[in-house]
DNA sequence: TACCAGTACATAGTAGCGCTAAGTAGTGAA
DNA sequence: TTCACTACTTAGCGCTACTATGTACTGGTA
């Protein structure tokens, strides 16, 4: 993956994380799989797994065991009140830092 | 600062000093003070420097030294060519990652 | 004169984030 | 029994922005 890639998905990944999560619940195995057909090939599965640990720290998310047909059981994460909330916050920051992008492009033509 | 916003610079502030080169070149403070006016309050003076620092080191700017009326002499940096392609990357990526969150925004609702 | 605010640059130390790499564990197919 | 796939975990690393502090020059002012 590029580098400016690597940086700058710095306090966006986990953004993008909890934003597959408001669509619907998922687990860590999933949301890598979905992150690499969804435009992030090169996502390791152990980014995943620490944003995952890291958001339920904060609370962002509820938990919840279920059994998998087909390996060890599955960790389903979905996006509580609190990390909608957070969800919007992240959703405005970056909104912040497009408009700014977006200004500075313009007076730089 | 808010620290969604403080990890969300990581990766966007080094382009964001580089579109403002882009507009016409300038010295460190007023790098500074030109971010704090235009909605970055809180930006600290050792950032900015660091990362003239960094993109000098680069190789994406070119340095001149003035002095000045006010205090030490200014560093005046201005962008090169490789600085204006490293940029060109910049706002691509960032194009990248905007499309793909508001393909998940969209999704999400 | 002495002090302070403003200008201008520099840097050591810290915390947070994503990446690398390696490991554990369960299932089913060759 | 070996391998591939599923599924989760964790130690260590590099990079970035922030905090805090320091240096140095100018001009105003008490």
């Amino acid at each position: 993956m590029g580098k400016q890639m690597t940086e700058m998905l710095k306090g966006t990944l986990e953004g993008i994380v909890l934003a597959i999560l408001a669509g619907d619940p998922a687990y860590g195995y999933e949301i890598t799989t979905r992150l690499r057909s969804k435009g992030f090939p090169d996502i390791a599965e152990g980014t995943v797994y620490a944003i995952l640990v890291r958001i339920e720290q904060k609370g962002l998310v509820t938990v919840e065991k279920r059994p998998s047909e087909k390996g060890p059981p599955r960790k389903v994460y979905s996006l509580n009140a609190q990390g909608e909330e957070y969800l919007n916050e992240f959703y405005q920051t970056w909104g912040f830092l497009s408009e700014r992008l977006d200004q500075l492009r313009e007076e730089g033509k």
